[in-house]
DNA sequence: ATGTAGACTTCGGTCGACC
DNA sequence: AGGTCGACCGAAGTCTACA
């Protein structure tokens, strides 16, 4: 790691500040040249006041401070979502095998995120390795959730579903999360862009419960999509509306549904919208299904 | 601000990692219990090395320690923001008279920030303001820029144009953003969400020109928004759609164009999109004036 | 695996002076 | 305004031992 005080004094330069505009009431003025020379560390209490000073968030920080480079985790992160998004399963195992057994223990998180994508688009019933046991005891552990239990939840719902012996039902899941959000919603933003996060979650669990054939428990997730207090940007706007058309295939509206759905496809073929929901499958499959569903129930 | 220790431990206890797994290699066991229990702070360095461990940005620390809350000014920033795109100018003035003699330098920057979004409502020619003018100069005399910087330059945009003064042209501020917008794009992931900030500023550019009527500029612009390596979500392609459109309205198929535009409106009304750019306005305006530009060219 | 305590060393941090 | 030096103090940090 390169040493923080000359990165410091290099953002300040690009930021025009002067040293006193920067420590008054923080550290002493000689002591902000040995800092900011490297000769001393600082500590991270008056660390994080100077990074307020300076305009910077902490997590920019530290990438500056990294030449330009994500922390290892989360450079894994975002390797291991793009070729699952690519459908590159290949290279993805290959990682998987050379990382799996790894002593560090975001690695472990991350190999164990890795098996369920994997195992996701290969099985129906998933395997539970030593790794996945790793994070699914711990969501099922702890009430209170970080940023990175709320985004890796969703793609553990299909292991919860096929598992009894975690003797925990989805209902659980959805409180806690729709629990901890919450607290990362501010009154005038959404900094984390938690909202898109909870509602590709209903999505999932929507999903689960249609293929699960716990039709009741679809019906009633309807109000979930409508929370209010969510920031929704396109992405989430776009995602809620798809999860809506799709409960009004089953539920409600069928015609609607199917019209909601075709429309959001005619847009999307306008784009190159690589990364993104699978529309045209989940098209495919829920139309079909819903009308089996409509047909047994003897609805219209 | 709460002690660091105790919010660090508080995490690693959600997380259910061990001492050992955490503070192996950074700080001794015993140190890390004084540092947990709040009678020690610790080297800033250390901090950042625990973070990544814990699987947690510095942000996101920052955000929890501070009762989850932002930063003073990213607060300020969101409600000005909020309050500009719900448009209250009469709160967002209120604000600004209070805010704008501040000692606080982010309090200035934000306050200058401010100000340019509620003249570029009511004026044609901006009027320079202290705040104001503290911006511009900081923009211009500095090469590299920072996330702030960056998300910033948008606004001054219509300022740069209008005050001759500061002999500077747009094409100068384009370059200095395409250097540094690439810093912040790493190989499999668009972390501080930057491409989408290059695509609106490049929007905010072609109405500069088209506005002042720099035809040429504006025709040049076309490749600009067909750029590799850009992470672009939903947001980022119905912007980039939105420019060219707007591009061929007035330089290529106008009906292509026109087509685009109302495709995207209409799809716009499924949705309450409030925090979005007004499509509606765009629209409206760019189709009267590409037809006398064309008009006058003689261009079909 | 965590918490506490004493003895000890290193280094974060201030002040004042000078460039 | 930024940078450096020496003297000084208190806090960061380790190690060992005992819970």
């Amino acid at each position: 790691m390169n040493k923080l005080g000359p990165t410091i004094k290099k953002i300040r330069i690009i930021k025009g500040l002067s040293q006193k505009q920067v420590y008054t009431n923080i550290i002493s003025r000689s002591f902000a040249n040995r800092f900011e020379s490297g000769t001393n560390d600082i500590q991270s209490e008056k660390f994080l006041m100077i990074l307020d000073n300076l305009g910077i968030s902490p997590s920019e920080f530290q990438y500056i401070n990294n030449n330009y480079e994500l922390p290892m985790a989360e450079q894994l992160l975002a390797k291991i979502n793009y070729l699952y998004e690519t459908h590159a399963f290949k290279t993805l195992s290959n990682w998987l095998k050379q990382h799996k057994e790894s002593h560090n223990v975001q690695i472990q998180i991350v190999s164990g995120y890795a098996e369920v994508l994997l195992s996701s688009y290969s099985y129906h019933r998933f395997p539970l390795s030593k790794n996945i046991q790793m994070l699914m005891l711990h969501l099922l552990n702890e009430k209170s959730w970080t940023l990175q239990e709320i985004r890796m939840v969703k793609i553990l719902i299909p292991i919860i579903a096929t598992h009894e012996e975690f003797n925990i039902n989805i209902e659980t899941i959805t409180n806690r999360i729709e629990e901890n959000y919450k607290h990362y919603l501010t009154k005038y933003a959404d900094p984390f862009q938690i909202s898109n996060e909870l509602i590709n979650y209903y999505g999932v669990v929507l999903q689960n419960y249609l293929n699960t054939k716990n039709y009741q428990a679809a019906y009633g997730l309807r109000n979930k999509f409508n929370l209010d207090g969510l920031f929704l940007d396109w992405n989430g706007q776009i995602s809620k509306q798809l999860w809506l058309a799709v409960w009004e295939l089953y539920f409600g509206n069928y015609e609607l549904g199917r019209d909601t759905l075709i429309k959001i496809i005619d847009f999307k073929s306008m784009f190159q919208i690589s990364f993104s929901l699978n529309i045209d499958a989940i098209f495919k499959i829920r139309v079909a299904d819903s009308k089996a569903y409509r047909f047994t129930k003897k609805i219209k």
